[in-house]
DNA sequence: CGGCAGTTTGATGTTACTCAATTTAAGTGG
DNA sequence: CCACTTAAATTGAGTAACATCAAACTGCCG
């Protein structure tokens, strides 16, 4: 697994806490002053990683369950070769992936896009929870409605959609899941992809990504620079990249 | 939903029931000569289906889980346009969804691609039984654990493979579950798809299979004619449709 | 200032799509 | 069993979309 040095016991995944998103809200409760300063309880730890640095790997295996707290990480899936699908884009309160509640093995890997918080849990004590707690099992159940939802349009995206569509597919499921865990003013999302993850996720060249872009720019439907994605014309968008 | 009429009061799920890989047993136990005759419980009801009959639509919501329990389905994603994403093809004893259990609306389509013979389940009956019974939980986990699973396959070959790599690799994924129901001889697998099944399930056209299988064909890799798809160098495939 | 990572641009190549015609296979009714 | 019909598969020619290769440009940081 990661590097576990910058490990901070003083919070308690306060960035999943307080959103409604998040898997640790229903594992942990409502935010309280308590809960903040309490320190980790025995069934859940913290660790920090670098941005770019990869915090798990295919066919490893762990007792814990782990759940992004802050910045943003991906899920992919690397060939032999160096080709990579990426497969989601984590966000804080986001589960690395549904199936590692079943599951003690990863069929993916996952790494840091920024600087990124992970919370681990004990998947047993979550299992525990789960057969308890209608809650957790809620939680856990919506969890993969969402995972499954996701890949089917991912699927539909990358199997039916051209470059324009699957590029404005991605930037619209990504807006509301940023806007959720963000204020978002005129637009502006913050947005730290590369193109080469955007071509990673799309199933193109970073190349063509930047061509795709630059037509999107011209016709003033968004801009994209400095860690930020503005959008300018988002019907339009909808129009190309929605899927329906 | 599809039509009842050919419902068969007298059959209970007989092809799922003697499937290791199905759901059925999980939820009936090993098949007896009771359960054979002893028409349907109050919870569980069968209706037959014609091949190319469409037997669920997205948006759509039912209070039953459905398992198809003989024939082949496919459960695909429709954009407005026409195209189409082949998401699965369904094999007796598999679910339509694993995220049914968790969820009364369809985000998905199934159709018949042969005649059918589907069974559905009261959902809150099965999520009582999960409730009190840790093998029907073990059955849904790994349920959702294999959708994710193979979802995670077909984005990685969708976004990153050739055509020759993509349906290489469907054809690989699809012969141990074949396997699974039927017997081989000779490797020769029973295969009902049209070439248009393969063109929506790889994201190409119905023309582009034709060449690529014309190319494996020709380099003695397989033959695929009549419902059977008989391989001829299992080796060869795999080096082209592995994803390792 | 130089170096580096990321992006943009241009020229060219390849893969897969489109359109259209032809062949094969599968029924269907006489 | 044989014309006839229809769906599916194959083949060829031309084209569009995207990839590849390489060079130039940008912003950033030491």
């Amino acid at each position: 697994m990661a590097n576990h040095s910058d490990k901070n016991p003083a919070s308690v995944c306060v960035t999943c806490l307080h959103r409604e998103t998040g898997f640790c809200r229903t594992l942990f409760g409502a935010p309280s002053e308590d809960t903040k300063t309490a320190g980790e309880p025995g069934w859940q730890h913290f660790f920090g990683a670098r941005a770019g640095s990869q915090i798990a790997a295919r066919n490893h295996a762990s007792e814990d369950v782990f759940v992004l707290c802050a910045g943003w990480a991906f899920r992919y899936f690397q060939l032999a070769d160096g080709r990579r699908q990426i497969l989601k884009f984590l966000l804080p309160g986001d589960l690395f992936s549904s199936t590692t509640i079943f599951e003690k093995a990863f069929h993916f890997s996952v790494k840091a896009l920024t600087a990124v918080q992970v919370s681990g849990f004990s998947r047993s004590e979550i299992r525990a929870r789960c057969a308890v707690d209608p809650d957790v099992q809620g939680a856990i159940a919506k969890s993969c409605v969402i995972d499954t939802h996701d890949a089917t349009e991912l699927q539909t995206s990358l199997g039916q959609c051209s470059a324009e569509e699957r590029i404005a597919h991605l930037l619209l499921h990504l807006m509301p899941r940023i806007a959720a865990r963000n204020v978002i003013r005129e637009q502006r999302y913050p947005f730290p992809l590369r193109q080469q993850h955007i071509a990673d996720a799309v199933g193109l060249t970073p190349v063509h990504v930047s061509r795709v872009l630059g037509l999107f720019r011209e016709r003033r439907l968004l801009e994209l620079s400095e860690g930020y994605l503005k959008v300018i014309n988002a019907a339009e968008l909808e129009g190309i990249g929605s899927l329906r």
